[in-house]
DNA sequence: ATTATCTATAGATCTATAGATAATGC
DNA sequence: ATTATCTATAGATCTATAGATAATGC
């Protein structure tokens, strides 16, 4: 078998489409066709990019939008410098540009249409992409006197959907202030001061 | 065409069976074989129950999916009586009782799949089963003065995207006093209390 | 010469229908 | 007699492969 390139400008096209049909709407739901479609050639031509067919381009493209992740969150997060509030509000900014990542349907769907060994790889990665850069900004929060003891990897958890599930508002639902990154922004203020009155 | 009957033991089977299919999988990885052989019967044999095929059979299970919700949902926040914290706990227990519900995955993934028709009416549906129900528990702990001004109808939203999210918490995390419901209730205490360290 | 794409097709599987057979209710 | 199930099959579509043709790089 001849050897590939890695990376081409036409190989670039078709994992581009496919990161972005799959991350939409799950590995089932879209066909090679779909993808070659997306990317301007026909299905059977995805065989000399990616030979290992719909399934090894599945892996590659979610590994790369995990990896994407992990550098963005990390990214966003130093930046906004030692500020809980500012590093969750770019987290979020970042998490908002770009397509949805939906774990439910990754964990029930797509990790167990895939060989275990991908599934189980890919749900590490999820993992260490996803919640760990915020877990660790949490940490870094409680260590400053920032926020309270409190268990970070589980709000980091509950932040990541929070963030997430503004993808199922509606676009009519948006209007003038009333963006997806204002509400994840209100969001984070109730996670950090709490909705309860209180006591006086 | 001969009637069917409404409802018989042998079609509750497989409309139960189809709703956890479609609930867990969505409606593009699940086949009818998938359904037929969870209902105990041949995938042709559906059609008699379902003259509809498959999309009238996600339609019809989606929506006793949803209006189930509402009911639990209402009937939780009722029974736990004024407190909104008991209240959301109840809340958060219902949701953890039932199969996700991944309204991303439904948005992105299964109401494109169908007619629009239907799409629209299942879109408005899900937001008076799951968020109108928590919304309208929020809005009346804001009159006792249990909680401050805020967007309800967001912070039902959020809420429920948090509880959800821990269905991708795999089960390997879940051990002895860390179920999800315990996470679940620690998260509402996030979004009652606030993580953020009072200034003394 | 090598790389990238195409057409054509095999084989599997999916939804759906037709018509036969088995189970059930008077 | 009616209802519920089955087998068999049509037609569409999906993944994947084979081999021809077009584009590109020396």
């Amino acid at each position: 078998m001849r050897d590939i390139p890695l990376t081409t400008e036409a190989r670039e096209r078709v994992l581009d489409a496919a990161e972005r049909l799959f991350a939409q709407k799950g590995y089932t739901a879209v066909t090679l066709r779909d993808v070659g479609a997306a990317a301007g050639i026909r299905h059977a031509s995805l065989y000399h990019h990616v030979p290992g067919g719909k399934e090894a381009l599945f892996v590659e493209v979610t590994e790369r939008h995990f990896y994407r992740h992990r550098h963005g969150l990390t990214d966003a997060l130093t930046k906004a410098g030692p500020n809980i509030r500012q590093q969750l509000y770019a987290a979020a900014d970042w998490l908002l540009s770009q397509p949805p990542m939906d774990l439910i349907r990754m964990a029930y769907s797509d990790l167990p249409a895939v060989a275990s060994t991908h599934a189980e790889r890919l749900s590490d990665l999820a993992y260490a992409s996803m919640i760990a850069p915020i877990e660790q900004a949490l940490r870094q929060a409680l260590e400053r006197g920032e926020i309270q003891h409190a268990d970070t990897g589980l709000i980091a958890g509950g932040l990541l959907g929070m963030v997430e599930s503004l993808y199922s508002v509606p676009d009519s639902a948006l209007q003038g202030e009333r963006t997806r990154k204002t509400m994840a922004h209100a969001l984070i203020d109730v996670i950090l001061d709490g909705i309860r009155e209180p006591k006086k």
